[in-house]
This record gives C-alpha cells, sequence and structure tokens, in this order.
DNA sequence: CGACACAACGCAAACGGTTACGTAATTTTT
DNA sequence: AAAAATTACGTAACCGTTTGCGTTGTGTCG
C-alpha cells in the first residue's frame, strides 16, 4: 500500500509527465480535453490531495487567511460577537476553499509572533476584527503589503479596506424609538472614545438628541463588558436629574446597566427603559429581554472574506506580471496602482429589535 | 533592497554553507559555539524568517494544529463555551510556536473540505471539541495517523486521548447541595443521551438521588441550548408532582428552565431551584445569577493542547527512527507501539459555584 | 508542397529549506 | 607516533509542485 498519493504517481499510472498532470488539475492550457478527464479520473482513483507546502513553495496561494481579534483577557460576554463575525468569515472563506488561522493578539510579546506567521507566508491575507489591535500592528501589517480587511474598525487617516455597520443609524433608530415613547431624559453609556464604535454611536446618539432640543449627557468606560455597564449605569443613575433612558454603546453593558438599576432597586423597563447594541445571543434570553440594534454580524465576515478574496486573487495576478508581491504599496506609488486595489468601505445597514427592556412593545412580560 | 531574507543570504554573508546556517539555526549538532552566535546575530540583523512551507515540505513540522468544534448551526448561547477552550488551546500552543487552524465542521459536505486540511499535511495534530463531532469523521481522522486529542467528548470503545472534565462527580456537588438545603423532588433536564456530558453528569444525578433513596425524573432533548431548556422546564413542571429544583446539563438550558418558569408565572428560586453546568460567563450576568458547576475551561484546552504536542514530538520522533508517519496504528500493530502512544485520558475536577438561581445563599459561596 | 502557426506534451529548473554523506582538520587513543 | 575517533563544515540530493522553454506532431495557408 502507498504511502501518500502523490502527483507522480498519477503520472506514472498513465504513462504522462508530471508536469501535464499539473496542468490538467489546475485547469491550465495545454492538455487535450481528453486526457484532462483521464487525469482527473486517477486523481479521484487514488484519492489524490495536492501537497499545500509544495504549492505554495513555489508562489502559489497558501489557501489560508489570518483572522486577528484582540483579546484583552476579559472573560466577558462580549466574546460572542466576534465569534459568530469568524463563523461568517470562515464560512465565506471556505467556500474559496480557504480556511482561517487564528491570531488572538494579547499583550506586547504575542504580538511579535504573529508577524510572523504572515512573514513566513503561511497566509495569504488577514482580516483583523474589532477596534481595540493597536494601530501600530495594524501599520506593520500594512507595511507588508499582505491583503488586509479590517471588521468593525478603522482608521482615520489612512485608506483601508474594511467593512463596518452603520453605527450611527442604528444609534438614531434606538435613541428615537425612545424618544418616539415618551423618554426625555436618554443618556448615553459608552466605550473609549477611541473606538470608532463609540464615536459613531454617540454621534447618533447626540443627532437625534440635539433634532428634539434635547441635552445629551454621557459616560465612558475604558471597555464594554457587563462590569463596565454596572459602573455606568451606577454614574448615570446616580446624577441628580436621572435618566430615564438608558442607550448603550453595547449588549453588554446594557446588561450591566439593567443589572445596576436592580441594584438600586430600580425596575426595568418601568422606571428605566435600556438599549443596546449588536443583538448577541444573550439579548434574547436575558430577563428582561433586550431591545437593540441588530447589525448582521455573520454577513459582515462574509463580506470582509469576500472581500478579502478578490484583493488575494488580484494580489497574485499582477505580481505574476510584475515583480515580487514584496513591500509595496507605500504611499508614492499610488500611481501605479491599478483600479481595484483601491480601497473600499463597506457599511452594512442595521435593524431596531424591539424587546422588553424599553417597555415600549405590548409583549413584554414583565414581572419584579 | 532585498525582497525577502533567505537562509543562503545568510550564508553568504558569514561565507559558509546554507546546511550550516539551518543547523546552528535548529540547534543541531555539528556547529561549532562561536559559529552559532555568529549565525544568530547575522539571522536577527536580516530579520530573518524561515519559509514554513520549505521546512514542512521536507518532512518538519507544519507549526500548526486544527481545533475542530460542530457548528449544528444553533446561533445559540453554547457557543462561549468552546470559544472558552479554544483561548486555552491557542495559548498553549502559541507558547511552542503553533498556531490554530479552525475548522467549524458543519453537515455534511463540508466534512469532506476538512479532511483535505489534514491530508494536504497543513496540521501536525488536531483537537476535537464537543460531544457532536460525528464518531465517523473521528474514526477518518483515526485512520490518518495524525495526533489527536478529544476534548469534552470520548469514544466508548476506541483508546483515545482525551480531556474531560468530572461530569458525575459535578453532578453530584450540584444536586447534593439542592438536596442538603432541603430540596426532594430534584429533577434532571439534560440533552442528547447520546452525548457522554449528559450521560455522566446524568449518573452523578442518579447516584445522588438514589443514596437518598429519592426518585429521579429526567427528559432529554437534542440539544443544550436555552430554547431547548425552555422546552424542557415546560415539560418537567408539567408533571403532577412538580419539582421544586432542576438541575439542568448545561447553563444554556438552566436559563431556558428558568424561563420556563417565569413564562408559567414561577419565581427563580423562591418556587424553583436552579442549577447549571459549565458555569458560562452569563451565568453570572443573568438574573437571578446561575448556581453552577464550573469547569475549567480555559484549563482543559490547555490540557489538550499540551497534550497534542506531546504526541507530535513523540510522533516526529520515531517515524525518523522507523518507516513513514503515514497510516498506523490499527488494532494489529499495537504490540510495537511505544509506551509514550498509549492514550491518556485527563480529567480536571470541578466546583460548584453558587449563587442566586438555588436560593441556597445569600452571597456567592464556592465549594469543591 | 514547403513554410508556418499552433496545440499537446516532456524536460528540467526552480522554490527554500533539511539532512545523509563525504572530507578535511583536530583531538583522542594505544 | 601512527591509527582511530571525533568535530566542523561543505556537497548535493531531496521534498512535491509549478512553469518557462524546447520538442514533437497535426492542421492551415500561400
Amino acid at each position: 500500500m502507498k504511502e501518500k498519493a502523490g502527483i507522480k504517481d498519477i503520472a506514472k499510472q498513465l504513462g504522462i509527465s508530471p508536469a501535464t498532470v499539473s496542468r490538467a488539475l489546475n485547469d491550465k492550457p495545454g492538455v487535450s480535453a481528453n486526457l484532462r478527464q483521464r487525469v482527473l479520473a486517477v486523481a479521484a482513483e487514488l484519492s489524490f490531495t495536492p501537497n499545500l507546502a509544495a504549492r505554495s513553495l513555489v508562489g502559489a496561494a497558501t489557501l489560508t487567511a489570518a483572522f486577528m481579534v484582540h483579546q484583552q483577557g476579559f472573560p466577558v460576554a462580549s466574546d460572542p460577537f466576534y465569534f459568530v463575525i469568524l463563523r461568517g468569515v470562515e464560512r465565506a472563506l471556505a467556500e474559496a476553499g480557504y480556511h482561517v488561522v487564528l491570531a488572538t493578539v494579547g499583550d506586547g510579546a504575542i504580538q511579535a509572533d504573529h508577524l510572523r506567521v504572515i512573514r513566513e507566508r503561511r497566509v495569504d491575507g488577514a482580516i483583523l476584527a474589532g477596534p481595540d489591535i493597536p494601530p501600530a500592528l495594524i501599520m506593520s501589517l500594512v507595511q507588508t503589503g499582505m491583503p488586509l480587511v479590517l471588521v468593525d474598525n478603522a482608521l482615520e487617516r489612512t485608506a483601508l479596506n474594511c467593512v463596518l455597520c452603520d453605527n450611527r443609524e442604528g444609534a438614531r433608530f434606538a435613541v428615537e424609538h425612545l424618544l418616539w415613547h415618551g423618554h426625555r431624559r436618554v443618556a448615553f453609556a459608552g466605550g473609549p472614545i477611541s473606538w470608532l464604535s463609540t464615536r459613531e454611536r454617540g454621534d447618533g446618539y447626540r443627532e437625534a438628541m440635539r433634532e428634539r432640543g434635547l441635552e445629551t449627557v454621557a459616560v465612558h468606560e475604558d471597555a464594554t463588558t457587563v462590569q463596565t455597564g454596572v459602573h455606568a449605569g451606577h454614574a448615570l443613575l446616580d446624577l441628580e436629574e436621572r435618566p430615564d433612558a438608558i442607550f448603550a454603546v453595547n449588549d453588554a453593558m446594557a446588561l450591566g446597566v439593567i443589572r445596576a438599576a436592580r441594584e438600586r432597586g430600580l425596575r426595568v423597563p418601568e422606571d428605566l427603559a435600556v438599549v443596546g447594541f449588536d443583538d448577541i445571543s444573550m439579548a434574547e434570553s436575558s430577563h428582561p429581554t433586550l431591545t437593540t440594534v441588530r447589525i448582521a454580524k455573520e454577513l459582515m465576515g462574509e463580506i470582509a472574506a469576500r472581500r478579502l478574496l478578490e484583493l488575494v486573487a488580484w494580489d497574485r495576478d499582477d505580481s505574476g506580471g510584475a515583480g515580487g508581491a514584496g513591500a509595496a504599496g507605500t504611499r508614492a506609488d499610488r500611481g501605479d496602482m491599478s483600479e481595484h486595489k483601491m480601497p473600499v468601505k463597506s457599511v452594512v445597514g442595521t435593524t431596531l429589535v424591539v424587546r422588553a427592556s424599553c417597555g415600549c412593545t405590548s409583549d413584554a412580560q414583565v414581572r419584579g
């Protein structure tokens, strides 16, 4: 019994050269349709699987992409969010025969390790998810010239491919819904102002408030977790003019706010309406169920993945024509940049999911 | 400027042969300490990174492992569980320079794709997490002779490396705690009986009950989600002699049970005590907070990863001595199996985390 | 009918490392 | 002091696939 089926095994069996087999398998010209069929047949019979290492050694695709997400060490509920995105990414990539390697960038030392992954040419591209990936890391990745797509993040002054959700619109949905149902003192519980999501959702909140001539009040925590949500909730509920509604930048923080309200004997939604953002799976299982802005997480992942595949494809095309695929893309040589290399920013729409925590629906199963 | 630093670049710069450089870099004998230092220096200066493809082509390690988890398509809260395990796995592997590629095995067609990954020799080993990975898939992986470690799963009649938690003990902790505090009609809400976790936790439940001479009552759902938990909750609460406590196989199901209770106007914990299992992050954020059996998820991941690394190391050692690393390990040739190839089953202990949902405490206390 | 274009295929050189083997220089052994 | 063993390094083959180029056979055109 043979150890493993190689390309030359199948060549030998047909009495032809390995080169022809390679061409037949990759749908390259120069092989008669007849022979190609026979090659494919024998390949299937031998259950041949190309050795990826050998293939990528000669410069072909790795068929692997990196998914990078910052893990601050919080053992918290914000995880499921990126997990869902990851699912979308993986599914879309799988359709193209790609696989995903994880790169949970932690603090400090590990970062160097991740640069290794890409420097060793083990991935064709990378998807960077989350607002807390250090810009320095991103820039060093850009320097390598590797195809990159950002998710739920975007660098201001640098043009990168990214996929976002319409944070401002979503925030307006949430706040306007609260205002429509009679709330006036609506406060905002946000995360770090350095995060794009917090800024944009905060903008939407302020816009909606100002259009009604209402004053805005916001607190910002250094992370968006249940714990910081509790903290923010207490801070806002401590105000002299206590808010009657709180819009949290995040479902996790919204849950924290609800807990804070409960800790001081306030009922949600009777005494305080709460609206979150993201629609994580927990939102429909919590008590009360959480009104929130749904974002198509899996779709965002898919879009990012597909965009990345485009970039990879184009990258291979013209690196075949021109010189190396090495460190290109600095500001100077934008002139010779082909059109499809222009970065595109995709933003997906949002939907308000009305549940119990805002008290604005009929089927609210409210119980003390 | 050079495209990329190669091993022969550094050889040239020192006037030596590439072979010596390779030996120096890999700590192999046959290089003077002096020269090795200089090689290392130049390598660092050139920021040399070995090309993984070339290395693994000659049979060296891929420095990559697969993490496989079944995704039934439930967009539910059971996700965070394996996500945490994954974190442990990734951290432990990263320490050894390994990376993780995901393999979210879905239904049917995609499976073949994942076998491709390993057949293409892109990974040195695989970690299979979760009880719902098709045994057929596992067996076909075993056939390949690839190092394998199961997490939260184990095949009965086949000896495989696996890491579990002490399900029976944990279940006893939970049930005995309920019994100690006066509950007598304790029911069990389980998942598929085909799952090891459900069987073992059910065993622990029954043992504890029988020791007190109490009758057992259980329902089994076909998945362990919030939804099925609701269903199970209603089923149990519909019984003539209504349970005064429910032990759920899972935190997700426990949350569902709580919701079911609430739907019929029962208070938790006053009218019904609920205890879960796993201690997912949501357990301490839910309302009421969930009494549950904590299992060291991240630790389990680490243990699995370390075991896998051992297997990989041994695999490479004696495949260097003997013939191929190919499909070995069928039942016949167990005789020549070296000692360390014996499968080991690691089981980590559990801890009962007492919170509000069982009504047995004022503030959180831990027993175990 | 001869020159030519083109299709179909083989040959061999890469790709970037690793490693068995050979060889020269040094050390150890008897 | 000569033989043997050891050390330190170079040579070259090899891993499995892709690809530029050369070679052969077939059809087409002037």
